[in-house]
DNA sequence: TAAACGAAGCAACCAATGGTTAGAACGTGC
DNA sequence: GCACGTTCTAACCATTGGTTGCTTCGTTTA
């Protein structure tokens, strides 16, 4: 006895598709190559997706859930100050985006087909959820009479965010030591971006995050 | 008579594709479109071009050429102050970008093959210029007890800067109007990056650019 | 004038790719 | 054991970037 065969060849399907993505990224890789690293033909791939990109919306899914989870709990810490939760906020998206290099084109894209299957809506709906935590951390550092420029500044953070995040992502590399170095700059970029004059000193070694 | 008849072609491709680039951008023309609209076959493109990147690298260079000499002047300009200079700087490549959306993976690449042709080097050498000229313009406008923080904030500067550029790029939308809003936002991000309380004052209605 | 040559140009072709279709294999309930 | 729905695939299709071999045609040269 088994269960279901089609779900265990989904969750084939799935890790293939992850494995290879993430190793070579979305565009180079092909749904024949997924199938032959799945253990099937490519056809049997189109009966549980709609598309590649469908494919890869539904692997991406849960993942944006764990991440949204993770920007909640940072959002509901009392004990961090609002600079030092934009930082680990930043760093849980940059991470997330590292390691699961495809799903950075699911996270940040921007032109949304006109009608949404329930699935894209889900979707949707999750990453405008994280990009609302994104916004309160940025918000949650200003001091009143900065709340007119909140919008403003909230885009220039995602602009820094996305930049960052594409240089780190263009040429591959070690997730890991890539994440290491795209932490310190956040942290730098987080100082600029709520000014003051102390971010000019030489960054004290703060090593809060295992990363 | 008449001049050479392939010059001719070539010019008809060029600006067959700079039509359908724009338009649609790179990854969405076909190269039958392009000769389609050019009149050709084709094969006859491939006559004068590599492949499809080649194409569009040929076509850019001379843009890029133009951006440079552009960067280059404002460089020298003895009236400017240093943050106006940055200012200025940044729109033009701005402007560059939302203008000829599909030049902007060639500023933008990273991934540079091993062995580069002459054209290839060319290009990017006129890259590396370009990113010179960034460079000098963001590190002029540092005092000197923040130099040692130069290379940083030259490289947040960039990831501002591009992560601008992708979001304007992405839903695709009319350039002039883009620049207008473009434009607002990199005056702030200037300000941002050089710090300063006038900073969060509300911006002075500065209309430097006939953008 | 005519043969030779080289560039301009194209139809036909190829391989790879995303995606579809018709039908085979197979387990399950009646 | 038979009908039915699910799982799965081979064969197919259209499109794409890119190549090959051939034709056309103006220019040079004998």
């Amino acid at each position: 006895m088994r269960v279901s065969k089609g779900v265990v060849t989904k969750k084939n399907i799935e890790d293939a598709a992850a494995k290879l993505f993430s190793s070579q990224g979305f565009n180079r890789v092909t749904m024949r190559e997924i199938a032959k690293e799945a253990g099937c033909s490519h056809t049997l791939i189109y009966m549980h997706y709609k598309d590649k990109e469908d494919l890869l919306r539904q692997m991406t899914c849960p993942l944006l859930e764990q991440l949204e989870s993770m920007l909640s709990e940072l959002a509901l810490d009392p004990v961090l100050t609002p600079p030092d939760r934009l930082r680990l906020v930043s760093k849980e998206v940059i991470a997330f985006c590292l390691f699961q290099r495809s799903a950075t084109m699911i996270l940040f894209q921007s032109a949304v087909p006109v009608a949404l299957t329930e699935e894209q809506e889900d979707c949707d709906k999750l990453r405008s959820r994280i990009f609302g935590r994104l916004r309160e951390a940025v918000i949650g550092c200003l001091s009143a009479d900065r709340m007119d420029s909140a919008q403003t500044l909230y885009r220039i953070y995602l602009f820094m965010l996305h930049g960052m995040i594409m240089s780190f992502l263009d040429p591959p590399g070690d997730p890991t030591e890539q994440l290491y170095r795209a932490s310190r700059l956040i942290d730098r970029c987080v100082d600029i971006l709520l000014g003051g004059p102390e971010s000019w000193l030489p960054p004290s070694i703060q090593k809060s995050l295992p990363y």
